[in-house]
RNA sequence: GGGCGUGUAGCAUAGCCUGGAUAAUGCACUGGCCUCCUAAGCCAGGGACCGCGGGUUCGAAUCCUGCCGCGCCCGCCA
């Protein structure tokens, strides 16, 4: 409740800055209330009673009944166990969720932008996409919507993984399938099969390993027949993560490609630059950066950044200093934002330091590495399908609309073919998403089809169907959403209370997950939100209530919810079905 | 061996950064509520030495420290 402590804390401080209380004192005491059935926002007086020479209890009643006037129509004041506490006012409450009836933004400011750059998802061409691709791809769609939405100018970048040593084995193996059948039967099919072909060969046949390696040498000096065989992969692949991309409905096209190969050209910068700044050292054949501090290996001697290979190549390291210099150089971004798996840590860690002491960025810019934990079965395993493979990501997908669509044939028979597929759908990909996005997304979590798949709890469809039942009762009603716009809203219930509170809090929950990275807060809130208001559809007749300012003012908290809802679920990429 | 992370009811999680009251939510469980706007819902209830031990503090799930379990990383893969 910041708006509420914005308010509260300069009127408190007037009303007590005669017995020797600081204005910082009060905000560093004022703060959300843990007990939220007491109070939205509480001050403890345990600290103040030693100043004072007064048990607690005293100090906090005494600056309760110094306030209680001043905060008149914002907040209630009491008093309980040494704390101070208030309870926004329900005529505030109202007052402030009115202001958003004619809001598109639901109260959600916009920031002074900065340019922030996202590189998320990065699947590697002629590999499928699989489950650790979803993470990085659902969590970096929905940070750059939060992005956008505060103002931002983001710049989605996808980093494919379509250059190096294996591109060698798979043109050959390529030649040897001939292009023209890859090309026609690749489309959504299987290119696991063909990774692994191209490996087995390379591991089991030498003259077919020699032939990878003098194709690596012909990539790397840009022969063209190589490069155009090289782009038919390329090709091939980006139509096929385009097709997973629209099925998922993320914000990703052809435009935000800015793969390994994008930065080949800059690698021999990258060392000049750091031999320049006198951070490169020869070790075993092999240019490196000694970082020393806490990287040091088993044997407790330093640990390097690998820059150049001892064979000349140029690995993952240095291609990651390279983007570090577009970004900054050509596309003057002031975040670099990375959503890559947890185990990466240490490697940005490293990167970021060698980039900083380089002079590739400055203090200013701020390097991110937006982690995100493991996906794990129910046995707390890496989840891996029957077969014991990483499991396809259109499988799954296809998967969860499926389950999604045998749930709505089984509980709504009266939708139409069309509408029925199109719904399977949004909760289908809705539900995979908001499994992903709703728990903290640095921890492993548990992929269970389900529990994501239920229309209980805090899931998707539990929040699609809010919006989805709030759309029925404007169909049905005399008012449309736009007649309620200048609704007087009148607070008389605990449930229109609850509600109005979660909506009023909407714009400090999207600050927070954005600020933070963490869609989750997000999600939270809009679960709280959807379940004060089932309380209050099953409390409140809307339609039904026989005074006219009630049902307006009830239609009005119905608006503003399904607002809450469509737009919190819309910054995680997630659509919100007007049926289901 | 070193580094990083993690441990909260039967299960899955939030809260930890920035210390406050009887530790929150969902599933599962028990008991209620459909001639009434979608019961795909709501209401009520039981269930937790917050991994273990120390420390700091008026006050610790939260901060510090030592253990224990689990996971990941530690030179030419990305």
């Amino acid at each position: 409740m910041r708006q509420l402590i914005d308010e509260c804390a300069p009127l408190i401080f007037r009303a007590v800055s005669d017995i020797g209380i600081t204005e910082e004192q009060i905000l560093s005491l004022l703060g959300p209330a843990t007990d939220t059935r007491l109070a939205d926002v509480a001050m403890p007086c345990h600290s103040l009673a030693a100043i004072f020479q007064k048990p607690p209890v005293d100090v906090s009643e005494e600056i309760s009944g110094l306030i209680s006037t001043f905060l008149e129509g914002i907040a209630l004041t009491s008093s309980m166990n040494g704390f101070v506490n208030l309870k926004a006012d329900p005529a505030w409450l109202s007052a402030r969720a009115m202001k958003l009836l004619p809001d598109e933004r639901l109260g959600v400011s916009k920031e002074k932008p900065r340019k922030v750059v996202v590189d998320y998802s990065a699947p590697n061409v002629a590999k499928e996409m699989h489950v650790g691709h979803l993470r990085s791809t659902v969590i970096g769609d929905s940070i750059v919507r939060m992005l956008e939405f505060k103002g931002h100018d983001v710049i989605r970048e996808n980093h494919i993984g379509d250059w190096g040593t294996p591109f060698g084995m798979l043109i050959e193996h390529l030649i040897d399938i001939g292009e023209d059948d890859f090309a026609l039967d690749k489309g959504i099919s299987d290119f696991d099969q063909f990774y692994k072909e191209a490996r087995s060969k390379f591991d089991n046949d030498e003259f077919f390993a020699n032939r990878s390696r003098s194709r690596v040498v012909l990539l790397q000096s840009e022969d063209d027949d190589t490069l155009r065989l090289w782009r038919v992969l390329v090709n091939v692949s980006t139509s096929y993560f385009n097709e997973v991309y629209d099925m998922l409905g993320v914000l990703l096209d052809d435009r935000d490609l800015m793969g390994e190969s994008a930065y080949r050209h800059l690698l021999p910068q990258v060392v000049e630059r750091l031999e320049k700044s006198g951070l490169l050292e020869e070790s075993d054949g092999a240019s490196v950066v000694f970082l020393g501090g806490k990287w040091v290996n088993r044997k407790g001697e330093p640990f390097p950044v690998m820059i150049r290979k001892g064979d000349g190549g140029f690995n993952y390291s240095t291609s990651d200093l390279a983007c570090i210099i577009d970004r900054v150089e050509r596309l003057s971004c002031d975040d670099l934002l990375y959503v890559v798996g947890t185990p990466q840590k240490q490697h940005f860690e490293m990167v970021f330091e060698v980039a900083s002491r380089a002079g590739l960025m400055q203090n200013w810019h701020n390097a991110k590495h937006v982690n995100f934990g493991s996906v794990l079965d129910s046995n707390g395993q890496m989840l891996k399908s029957r077969t014991g493979q990483s499991v396809k990501l259109v499988d799954l997908l296809k998967e969860a609309i499926y389950r999604a669509d045998e749930s709505i044939s089984e509980k709504n028979p009266g939708l139409t073919e069309n509408d029925r597929e199109r719904v399977s759908k949004m909760i289908g990909i809705g539900a995979v998403k908001y499994a992903d996005l709703s728990t903290d997304r640095s921890k492993d979590y548990t992929f269970d089809w389900d529990k994501m798949l239920s229309f209980e709890g805090n899931t998707a469809p539990y929040l699609q169907y809010s919006h989805a039942r709030i759309c029925r009762i404007f169909s049905l009603s005399p008012l449309s959403r736009a007649d309620v716009k200048n609704a007087n809203i009148i607070i008389q219930t605990e449930e229109e209370e609850n509600l109005a509170r979660c909506i009023v809090n909407f714009s400090e929950a999207v600050d927070n997950a954005s600020s933070t990275f963490h869609p989750h807060k997000l999600c939270t809130h809009i679960h709280s939100t959807s379940s004060a208001f089932a309380s209050f559809y099953e409390a409140c007749p809307i339609l039904k209530s026989d005074d006219h300012t009630i049902l307006k003012s009830r239609l009005a908290l119905c608006d503003l919810t399904a607002r809450t809802i469509s737009t919190g679920l819309g910054l995680l990429g997630i659509q919100s079905p007007e049926e289901m």
